[in-house]
DNA sequence: GTCTATAATTTGATAGAC
DNA sequence: GTCTATCAAATTATAGAC
């Protein structure tokens, strides 16, 4: 695997348990065998491998999302899929949520980073409102998918306090069922 | 004021915009008038500190949502008075909660504070159970409970990430009508 | 309780050889 | 692209005087 790669897996996987600042060059150095003058060869400053760290969740999380919406297609397969992505995300990661984290700390946090971080729940939220049945008004799918993800979100930093995954579920299945109460 | 409160005003207010780890003793004394090493009289290690930031604002969290819920009778008005709570937070603190955050980061702390923020959400997500009214079976109000802590949570989190308190707003008001149907 | 002084470590970052 | 070497700054923490 190419080395920007492992440095930014390595990375996120530091970053997604600790926050921005749980995450130094020398740490991905001995993660991956090379000098940390060597991590700065490929992010020169730290806000580069954040902003490049954002990116790369943002677009894997996405395709995943697609991949897994593919074949729903109602509303509540949607929704449903949604909630797996949500779920692998913690549970075979064992991390919440990369951009969840961050927005968390995005008072101190430097601006371009905040900026993807905006980018990706603005279009997380657009997902949701697109998913819910059009009998819906326009603002108040809007509502009921901030809604959502802020459930979600939520679930998975309460879940991993808790150190409990079902919690997660719980919710996630309680929340879908509160957002599409016909299904 | 006594130094000690006015060190811990001073380490939430940092704490709560960028986390654990973006709060340092030399913050704190600049913050306060005194010497990074007089800081360390009164919290030996940041351990400590966090911890008792962390039971703080616990302790206040809860008697501001007694005093905001004392007149409430119907479940209605009891969570209510908890997303005012929470919106003042928000809002008049200009930061997120505390617990949230540090429970977004909770892989990357010492194991006491972990302890802590444990009991916030256990606490929190009992109080939500007491107030939905009983003719919702116990098992059901707690999944409702879990949701619309996550939910207040998360809407935190979007509301700063997005600079947007509307957004919180929409949310909270979405979510109370969710878990109450009737009303 | 607060200070000076300082130790020990970590961290982000750069220069220059190979 | 990776290395050695290093810097400058920041950070947690302690010893001991006042």
């Amino acid at each position: 695997m190419a080395i920007t790669t492992r440095l930014l897996e390595a990375a996120e996987k530091r970053m997604r348990r600790g926050g921005y600042n749980a995450v130094s060059f020398r740490d991905l150095a001995s993660d991956t065998g090379i000098k940390s003058s060597s991590v700065h060869y490929h992010f020169p400053k730290k806000e580069d491998l954040g902003v490049a760290l954002v990116e790369r969740y943002s677009e894997r999380f996405f395709d995943a999302l697609e991949e897994a919406a593919s074949s729903a297609r109602t509303p509540k397969d949607r929704l449903d899929a949604l909630v797996r992505v949500y779920r692998s995300a913690l549970v075979e990661d064992e991390a919440i949520c990369l951009c969840g984290l961050l927005g968390a700390e995005v008072a101190g946090l430097p601006y371009p980073l905040s900026q993807g971080i905006q980018t990706f729940f603005t279009a997380n939220i657009e997902w949701v409102e697109d998913a819910l049945p059009d009998t819906i008004k326009k603002a108040e799918r809007n509502k009921i998918a901030g809604m959502v993800i802020a459930g979600l979100q939520g679930a998975m930093m309460i879940a991993t306090s808790l150190a409990d995954t079902d919690i997660f579920d719980d919710i996630s299945a309680t929340m879908v069922k509160q957002a599409l109460p016909g299904d």
